[in-house]
DNA sequence: ATTATCTATAGATCTATAGATAATGC
DNA sequence: ATTATCTATAGATCTATAGATAATGC
């Protein structure tokens, strides 16, 4: 049962995209190759022709996960629309569509170097664009670092407000951190 | 080969402190119940007749991982100590006796209950602490928000820290973060 | 002829249990 | 007699590979 070019490379994509969704959901270790697959409506073997190794899968999908969250911003996205998406219920429940540095910080450090590259390319990548919007009139360092503790505090809050049992307790991080944020 | 009482306590206690050590260094399903027991100079058997199940274990090693280190904030620490303490290198460097909040919060999601009860009854005991010595002179309710601020930007601060590979980046992170809290 | 996928399976690892062992605690 | 520990092992799950299949692509 060969597959033509084309749709081979839309099963690919298929894999790829149900993985940065499964990953940011249950973890990168909480799912194996057969839920990657399955997922994508295949078997496990797909996957071994299609990337090799769950390790090159995982490296692929964390930079494909990084890169649709930084199209959504392209869009004249402001500082202040941001913070209040980041920082909000929606995103704290759905974290298999939501940031991938919040859902994968903690796991990041176990994984391949290529992934790791990825993920902290992807952090500079939402630095550069947090400094742009930050601190307007300041100087360039003290936006930079302006930008780099505001990141701190969304992942940290988002982070936090997910692995809390006390729903009060998570709403309260959620609200606290924006109005941390002048938000 | 049955051992005194006394000794098995001892070795209960033994398997708690490498329990909560490994956990923090490797991630709870980063650590097996052999390695577990192993770092503990024992077999797997013990960790069964000790606390019935890898579960069981887990969760009274959060719950002592947290009250150790809520151990060392009671005697006089300040809040500047705390922040500079928290947001050093050498924190960043040595998970496994750092705070269990930064190396547990992503996984703890996918926990027993009883583990993320004793979590967030944790990050209610450190707000508080935090709540008592943050934005002085301000009501209560505003300094409770700027405590669970402050927590949040910590812990996203030392995750992030250690998920980057770059390590000038991950300096950057934790100085920013200092600067941004005022220390 | 090539190759994307599936099936079957290998080999490792992980949690858990059963039964044996031997020193403690009564 | 009790019980903390060890050893052996069950059973599940996980990553990966080999070989078969069958439609594409030349």
């Amino acid at each position: 049962m060969r597959i033509s070019k084309e749709k081979a490379a839309e099963n690919r994509d298929r894999i790829l995209k149900s993985a940065s969704r499964l990953m940011r959901e249950r973890g990168i270790s909480g799912v194996g190759v057969d839920a990657l697959t399955e997922a994508a409506g295949m078997t496990h073997g797909s996957l071994y022709s299609q990337f090799g190794s769950k390790e090159r899968l995982v490296e692929e999908a964390v930079a494909d996960a990084i890169a649709s969250k930084v199209q959504e911003l392209r869009e004249g996205t402001t500082l202040g629309d941001y913070v209040s998406q980041y920082l909000s219920a929606e995103h704290r429940d759905d974290p298999g569509r939501g940031c991938p540095f919040a859902a994968l910080c903690c796991e990041i450090r176990y994984q391949s170097n290529g992934a790791r590259e990825h993920f902290t390319a992807g952090v500079k990548g939402v630095v550069a664009w947090l400094s742009s919007r930050v601190g307007k009139g300041s100087k360039q360092k003290r936006r930079e670092d302006q930008a780099l503790a505001t990141l701190s505090s969304l992942v940290g809050a988002l982070v936090l407000a997910r692995a809390v049992n006390d729903p009060k307790l998570s709403d309260d991080i959620l609200r606290a951190t924006r109005i941390g944020l002048g938000h």
